[in-house]
DNA sequence: GATTTATCGATAAAATTTTCTCCATTAAAA
DNA sequence: TTTTAATGGAGAAAATTTTATCGATAAATC
């Protein structure tokens, strides 16, 4: 019998860092340095450098005392556990504002996301490419993931459409969802949904700013000079 | 002596479940609904009951039993909470393709976020107007931030430019910034730094679908139907 | 070759966050 | 008026995440 690696479950808080360290990685690789500690790292970030052990264990690759960890080994293994050495196709639905700027973010291949079309019912965008992108209407979106085996869906419409939205991709097959709409999502327990919301990251930073005025205090937000 | 308020140090978690809950209440205030309990919300987004009520607590919001909490006073509780009644003026640097969505994104003024002008090194790009905001050079902010008061900056420059950029809106005063860069950013203890990485979300939503094609195994991500 | 230093790996401790439990309160029902 | 059911509030317990400790190991230094 043959033991497939156990996959195992990693936190959110772990996988978060991971592309910060990768993104670090790749840095240091184009520099041509061949070894570095996960002390070394962990000044970058000003983390904890047990911290930084713990994150890179997961990964599999294992360290050498004093010298530290194979940069290149970590780079390969950190994209490998992320699953960014293999490219996954993915639908956009909604070609409003956040829909164009995520068609043009050129950076997503790198991350083993590949955009191949763009869904959207104005029919005003119908018909027209988007960096290079053909914008369909919505009602194609189920067939033609079907026939591309396509498995992500980027939700980028108002937040009014987002669940009709998402209903008509998890019954297309998809597997995945990345959502950009302000709204809560009801998804099939099997289909994997992440939330990349904006407003959110806006409230720790309005909140932060609002305390730091109430209070004239400067040492409440100590922790914020972290990445 | 006056006792103010003691500003509450809220966590992250809590911080990032109230603009959720905001936009919940806004739609149920659009709807005349005028209580709604813990227990409602609750259910909503499937988290623990008890979990809303310790997040709805920071906002001094007191409800009363068998009735729930008056959702009008909720609404502005959460939005006086996050700084959210006080429009914040802030300034962009780099004005892309992300640049520009965030430009075009109608909602930042919802939550007190108000772009006043981008700043930007392509001459190009430099004189233009993106969705009626001038894009000046980025030599003309530090003037321009002392001179309007502006105490955010939004960094949606390619990360190789992050750093510098930082450096200069830091100088310029800038109190607060919400960084897009998929970079490590280095500042002073009392500036506020806030990271909105699409590439953390994504790495995410990448593992968890490897995770899931890799053992064919469906009960391993139970908690991704949530929110 | 012995000693020192930096680092990893494993485990334990601390801190933080989430969930549970119980009780007092309140509006509705009997 | 009394009873009942739903709810918030407070604090305890559990789970998770982060940080600290310690022995082993490998390179650098003496």
């Amino acid at each position: 019998m043959i033991f497939k690696e156990k996959p195992v479950i990693v936190s959110r808080s772990t996988l978060k860092r991971l592309p910060l360290y990768l993104h670090l990685l790749e840095g240091l690789m184009a520099q041509g340095l061949e070894h570095v500690s996960c002390t070394q790292i962990a000044k970058e970030f000003d983390f904890d450098p047990t911290q930084v052990r713990k994150d890179l264990e997961v990964t599999g690759e294992v360290g050498t005392a004093r010298i530290g960890f194979r940069v290149a080994g970590l780079v390969d293994s950190i994209k490998e556990f992320l699953g960014w050495n293999n490219a996954h196709d993915a639908f956009l639905v909604g070609a409003g504002n956040l829909g164009k700027a995520l068609l043009g973010y050129r950076d997503f291949e790198k991350y083993g996301l590949n955009i191949v079309a763009a869904f959207d019912n104005d029919p005003r965008k119908v018909g027209t490419r988007i960096f290079g992108k053909e914008v369909l209407p919505l009602n194609k979106l189920p067939n033609l993931s079907k026939r591309m085996h396509v498995h992500i869906g980027i939700v980028s419409v108002p937040a009014e459409y987002a669940q009709s939205a998402v209903d008509l991709m998890v019954n297309a097959g998809i597997k995945a969802i990345w959502n950009f709409a302000p709204a809560p999502l009801r998804i099939p327990a099997d289909v994997i949904l992440e939330n990349a919301r904006l407003t959110q990251s806006l409230a720790v930073l309005t909140n932060n700013l609002k305390r730091n005025r109430d209070q004239g205090d400067n040492n409440a937000n100590s922790d914020v000079s972290k990445i």
